[in-house]
DNA sequence: TCACGTCTGTACGGCGCCACACATATCTTT
DNA sequence: AAAGATATGTGTGGCGCCGTACAGACGTGA
């Protein structure tokens, strides 16, 4: 399943190293990230980024009480710690493993050194950023306005494009907590889809059997976000299937 | 009421005014923005930026079916436009005029240029659009878990902060389509919030009568977004009283 | 194999918000 | 002063999600 150690397997830190960035290449660690393991947490400074290859990283905002709710995805498209470039030295977001997996690590101020050489370095990360950006923005829209089975959908498929698989390692109570809802409100909605043969789950794996029909259940969000994930870093296609 | 025309009215573009960015004080145009105007459109191109003074702008979240949802505010304190050097060239979002007032305007190209020199005006614009993205990701989240009235309470306290007063002049329509609810949940909200005597309205001005109250009644987004503003830009104090 | 922990299914009452409908109040225009 | 537009108040029924509780199904390890 897993191939050698390769830092293409990243698009965005791909389509960095084409440039001068490449000099950085010795410094890049690969690292494992074990299921649940929080690479950064909120009101944190930041030591490293990351650059997830086979894993998936959540942002999550925590609240006073407890209560949480995802922000955006990280995955092989793109960069953890962009809060670093941007100025703020700490993250507003806890930073947690989604999906295990590996990624690749580089040191905070080797990439900031980098960031503010300027150029086309600079550029691509600030293109990437305003994705996120879109990502967030939809992700407050969908709060609003969508169902938990919607939800539900554009959440698994975000997934599976950062994976490049049909399926993924995830209990019904995690993505619960990924979406800030009940862990009830996700069996309900995941026995829809499974009743109609759409997915297929047990004990925390889930397997896509029907990826059109999961589109079409999802809400636009979905297809808004990859759209502009594409607009933005079209070099980096791949991103999704 | 207005005093005369000082592009120190607004707290960022005070702040870029120090260095050499005065160079460009000779193209900020003063402008008009009336309520409900709209200067971008979702998915349109940017040909100015704007640095609000007395008026405030709200980015709004269009969807498909109409439906909306506003994911943050930008008045004294910012810049309306972030997208122009972020490199996405168009917007991901409507931005409306919540508040009617005054604003300077910059041309695109100038901003660029500007900020592609690196340096404090780059900086500074990106820590603000840390701060910025802070907002968006507490809107997503106090979508997910709070009440209208909670929701309420924290969107008049981020306009009264921009708007160095205690009144302001908008519709409860107007407010439910920022928050993407009902007009009546907002009617229900703000009748209980006069009944206390916490606020005043009638027919589209609303008084804050106790201030205090209205931040007990608020959810934390209110402090955590302003806690955060304050924090990356403290040069710019005066955001709020 | 048995006990235990984990994951998933189901049910009940309740609350908040929805969509829709309509009544009333206030300002504007003529 | 009358007519219209705008803004606000109220009610009814319904749906989705919540909090809570508990039962079964499936894995794991002693």
């Amino acid at each position: 399943m897993m191939t050698v150690a390769n830092p293409k397997q990243n698009h965005l830190l791909d389509a960095l190293l084409i440039g001068e960035f490449s000099r950085l290449l010795p410094n890049l660690e690969h690292i494992e990230l074990p299921l649940g393991k929080v690479l950064y947490e909120s009101g944190g400074t930041l030591d490293h980024v990351y650059f997830p290859t086979t894993s998936i990283i959540s942002l999550l905002y925590v609240m006073e009480n407890g209560a949480a709710a995802e922000i955006a995805v990280v995955g092989n498209e793109g960069i953890l710690g962009i809060s670093l470039f941007m100025g703020g030295e700490t993250t507003s977001s806890r930073a947690v493993v989604q999906s295990a997996g590996y990624a690749y690590r580089l040191k905070a101020q080797l990439l900031k050194d980098e960031f503010n050489r300027g150029g086309p370095v600079q550029r691509l990360l600030l293109r990437y950023t305003q994705a996120l950006i879109t990502q967030m923005a939809q992700t407050a829209v969908c709060n609003r306005h969508h169902t938990v089975e919607q939800q539900l959908c554009r959440w698994l498929l975000l997934s599976l494009d950062r994976l490049a698989s049909d399926e993924l390692t995830m209990t019904q109570e995690l993505i619960a907590n990924m979406l800030g809802v009940r862990r009830e409100g996700v069996t309900e909605a995941a026995g829809r889809l499974q009743r109609e043969g759409i997915i297929n789950y047990s004990r925390g794996h889930i397997a896509v059997l029907n990826r059109k029909a999961l589109e079409k259940r999802s809400c636009e969000c979905y297809k808004v976000v990859k759209a502009e994930f594409d607009r933005l870093l079209p070099a980096l296609h791949g991103i999704a299937t």
